[in-house]
DNA sequence: AGACTGACGGTCT
DNA sequence: GAGACCGCCAGTC
């Protein structure tokens, strides 16, 4: 499995309705630290097999990238369907919309080590 | 092989 | 809160 590939996997985690940050998706894919990566592949994949749109930056604003047809504005009109709110400053509420994702279940679906699952009850 | 290019995060002014 | 710096990796030419 290469890098990215963690990555998409990652994201295709995130749930309707939330949403996670480069640098937690980065965390997820055992790439901490290393946000940019997760942008990158995304940038490159652009696949709409993925929610790319629930990917968002630290400051829990909307990454722009020019390329896109109204990238930024698509995104957030997205994120509105799925019920996310965004503050008169344009920027998501991370502690109402953050995914909370499940160690256990993320590492299983990377098809890592299932040292988590190993004592399932 | 070397240089360039990209959706960022954390820290320090 | 906003802006400046630095670190960091994979793909393409």
């Amino acid at each position: 499995m290469s890098t990215y590939d963690a990555i998409y996997t990652v994201v295709r985690q995130i749930p309707y309705g939330q949403v996670a940050t480069y640098g937690q998706v980065a965390e997820l894919a055992n790439l901490y630290g290393q946000a940019r990566l997760v942008g990158y592949a995304l940038f490159r994949v652009q696949s709409t097999d993925i929610p790319w749109h629930r990917v968002i930056n630290a400051k829990g604003e909307i990454s722009y990238s020019s390329f896109r047809d109204g990238g930024d504005d698509l995104q957030r009109s997205l994120l509105e369907e799925e019920g996310i709110r965004f503050s008169s400053t344009g920027r998501i509420d991370l502690n109402e919309h953050r995914w909370r994702p499940d160690p256990c279940a993320v590492l299983t679906s990377l098809q890592a080590e299932d040292s988590c699952s190993t004592q399932t009850p």
